[in-house]
DNA sequence: TTTTCTCAAATTGTTAACAATCCGTATTGA
DNA sequence: TCAATACGGATTGTTAACAATTTGAGAAAA
């Protein structure tokens, strides 16, 4: 068994229940945090070991990272992780996360409430926990939840545009020295969000996404 | 059984190797031309019953079209017909789009050869075909693969971004009175292209996707 | 009458077995 | 020796049965 289907402890039969975006959520952060090497091929019958799942609901999962970009599928030859895309792409992508984002926050802004803010506040707890353990998994999927909140807010439809773009760009730590930055950089969103600042939070997270 | 279901010919147990992309594009192309109702239940049964397989690659094939933005998933609850996005983010996802395009036909253009030129002139063809039989399902699929064309040829990373963009807008002819008028919009831009005139293309892209 | 509860049918979720395909290795033949 | 081919294990694709969940009709209770 290759280390990418046998990282992380071993799920007991008893946690039966995890849904097909658990599991999908797992094995998203790990490709997005770099941990898995660019085609490398993945398995259905190890990780279907490693989740205490068949072989079904891994293929569910596997199509679904699959749509989203992270993954890429051949007919009767599986999926394997994907190469991040040609610098050619990459600032387009950059551009359209852009817009999507201060374009959903802009939308959103005026039924925000306090309920709103107490998620976001939450979210970045996560982030911050996640900085301070130097986990690089966990802060993948902690700065992704933390932006997705804020699209999600303002539409199903344009969720799962912004994430399959996201989730292509991969790597987007590379340009930060350290994981105090990372926190560092989103305190003041959502700071300025708190505040019903919409024009500060948009211009800091147009510098954010970069 | 439904309408949805029985819609179309029932496939012969010998046409087994239709794929899963078959099924999908089947599927989305009456989805796209809005020949099913908004919210209308899919069932998993039915389909596999239309299409002569079981429900795993049926599954599959809904799971796809879900990730495309066609239909929408429930826990438990099966998939429905998404609804149109609204008006706020139509804008922005056409402005997506048309930089999408017009980004893929200028990165595909040095390299653009007589081959890709045939390619264009039959998708232009079926185009044409499927105007002049004003089947509204041929129609659409025709036209999706057009323009698929130059974006799939820039990049596979794009495509599926543009595709599941695409989808989501819906009925993109509403707009025009008859058939003959897209077909008319269409072959110019083929005509730029055979000429290699990158400035009338994009133009007539810009013009064309609205 | 209206509301709540019960239960059966319909539907989705999961599993394990089987079929088809791919791919590396060994064997054959020139 | 080298190329072509045949074999077998590994892997994906498909199926049908079974489990869990939802849904709606009808009975029971207020």
């Amino acid at each position: 068994m290759s280390d990418v289907e046998n990282r992380g402890m071993s799920v007991t039969l008893k946690n039966r229940r995890l849904r097909r975006e658990e599991i999908c959520s797992t094995l998203r952060a790990e490709v997005l945090s770099g941990q898995w090497e660019t085609n490398e091929p993945v398995r259905e019958n190890s990780l279907a070991k490693r989740f205490g799942v068949s072989r079904g609901p891994i293929r569910d999962a596997l199509l679904q990272l699959t749509q989203e970009g992270a993954l890429v599928y051949r007919q009767n030859k599986g999926v394997r992780v994907s190469s991040p895309p040609e610098k050619d792409d990459r600032e387009l992508l950059f551009r359209i996360r852009r817009d999507l984002e201060t374009h959903c926050l802009r939308k959103a802004f005026p039924s925000w409430n306090d309920e709103d803010d107490e998620e976001l506040t939450s979210l970045l707890g996560s982030l911050h926990e996640s900085c301070s353990e130097e986990d690089l998994s966990k802060v993948t999927a902690s700065d992704l939840a933390l932006h997705r909140y804020w699209v999600a807010r303002a539409s199903d439809e344009l969720e799962f545009i912004w994430l399959s773009i996201t989730v292509r760009m991969r790597m987007a730590y590379s340009r930060l020295s350290n994981y105090k930055e990372i926190y560092e950089e989103h305190a003041p969103i959502v700071n300025a969000i708190h505040k019903r600042d919409l024009k500060t939070a948009e211009s800091l997270i147009r510098k954010n996404v970069i």
